[in-house]
DNA sequence: GTCTATAAATAGATAGAC
DNA sequence: GTCTATCTATTTATAGAC
C-alpha cells in the first residue's frame, strides 16, 4: 500500500470542501486545482476523472463511517449501543463536517458513476444501526422494518448533526447527544415528567 | 393571483425531476426545456434564470411541508401530534419523491442565491416539530436542544421516507410510520418485549 | 408567447515542455 | 511530477423572427 502523495492529499482536502460547500457537480477542477495550489494538470495527473475523484472521497469516507460505527457498536450492550453509536457518529460529523454535508447531499442520488460502491457501503453503515437494533426489537419484526428503523436512526443522528454545526456550532458535543437521544429515550411519549 | 400558465408549470414539473435525478447544478435549462415539450426561449421567457426557476421550486415546495407539518399538529393533542406530522410528512414525501430528494440535498447547501428564503421556511418546518415538541420536554429544556430534537426528528422521517421509497417501495405507507414512530416510542429503550 | 439561432463564457480533459 | 497552453463540448443567457 503505497503512502498517499502530499499532492494528492492536497487535491483530496480542496475537493472535499469545495464539494461540501458548492456540491460536486457546482465544483470545477479549475477550482480545486486552485484551492489545492496545484496546476489543473497535475489534478488529472493524480485523478483520471472528476469522477473518479469524488468517488475516491466518498467512498472512503462512507467507509470510514461504517468503521467507526461498528467500533462504537462493540464496545456496548443493549441500548448503549444504540448511544454509543449515535455520539460516535456525531464525533466524526463535528470533526469531519465538510464530509457530513457532501455524504448528506450524495447519499440518495442514484445516477453517479461510483453509485454501486456507495451504495454497498451505506447498507454497510445502516446494518452497523441494524445489528444494535436486532436484539432491542420485538423477534417478529420484518427485515425492511428493522432497515427503516436503522435509517431512522441514522438520519436523525445526521440531521441533528448537521443543525448543530451550522447553526449552533458553541454547544457542546455532549449535550447534542443528549438531545438527539432524548427522542429515541420515549421520554417524548411519556410526556414532560423526567428532566433531560 | 393570476393562474399558472400550462407551460410555467409543464417547466415546474420538469425541472423538479430532473433536479431529482441529477442535482440542481447538474441538470442544464436546456434539458428542462427538453423535457417540457418547449423551447429553451420559452423557459426563459417564464424565469429569468435558472436559480429563480429552482428558488421558485423549492421555496414553495418547502412552504407546502410547513403547512402540512402546521395542520397536521393541529389536528392532534400530545404525543400523537408528533405520531400525525410524521404519518402527514411521510405521506407528503411519498406523493412527491422528487421534491423530497431534491430538498434532502439543497437542504444544507448555503451558497445560493434562494439561500435566505430557504433558511426561512426550513426554520418554518422545524418550529413545527419544535411547537409540537413544547408540551413533551421537561420545561427546563433550552431552545436550542428543542431545535436539536426537532431537527431529529425532521431528520429521521425524511431519511427514512426516502429510504422506503428508494428501497422498499412497495411497503405500505402505514408500516413505514410504524416503523419511523417504534423508534420515538421508547421501545427500544425497553428492550424486545412489546410486539409491533 | 413560442420559436430558432447564436453569443459569450466556462467546463472537463489532453498535449507536450520542463 | 508539475506546469502552461489549448482543444472540444457544453452551458447560461439573449436577440429577434413569427
Amino acid at each position: 500500500m503505497p503512502r498517499i502523495s502530499a499532492t494528492k492529499q492536497a487535491i483530496l482536502s480542496a475537493a472535499l470542501e469545495l464539494g461540501a460547500l458548492h456540491g460536486i457537480s457546482g465544483t470545477t477542477m479549475e477550482e480545486v486545482a486552485e484551492r489545492a495550489g496545484v496546476a489543473k494538470g497535475s489534478v488529472y495527473y493524480n485523478f483520471a476523472s472528476k469522477d473518479k475523484l469524488f468517488g475516491e472521497l466518498l467512498t472512503t469516507g462512507v467507509g470510514t463511517l461504517a468503521e467507526t460505527l461498528r467500533a462504537a457498536r462493540l464496545g456496548a450492550t443493549g441500548f448503549g449501543r444504540i448511544e454509543g453509536m449515535v455520539t460516535a457518529m456525531l464525533t466524526l460529523i463535528a470533526d469531519n463536517r465538510a464530509l457530513a454535508k457532501l455524504m448528506a447531499s450524495e447519499i440518495f442520488r442514484t445516477d453517479r458513476a461510483w453509485q454501486e460502491s456507495m451504495f454497498i457501503l451505506r447498507r454497510e453503515a445502516l446494518s452497523e444501526f441494524e445489528a444494535a437494533l436486532g436484539p432491542l426489537v420485538p423477534a417478529a419484526t420484518s427485515q425492511d422494518a428493522r432497515l427503516l428503523m436503522a435509517s431512522s436512526i441514522f438520519g436523525a443522528t445526521l440531521m441533528g448533526g448537521l443543525e448543530w454545526l451550522l447553526f449552533s456550532p458553541d454547544k457542546a458535543a455532549a449535550d447534542v447527544a443528549d438531545a438527539v437521544l432524548f427522542t429515541f429515550s420515549g421520554r417524548l411519549a411519556e410526556g414532560p415528567g423526567t428532566a433531560l
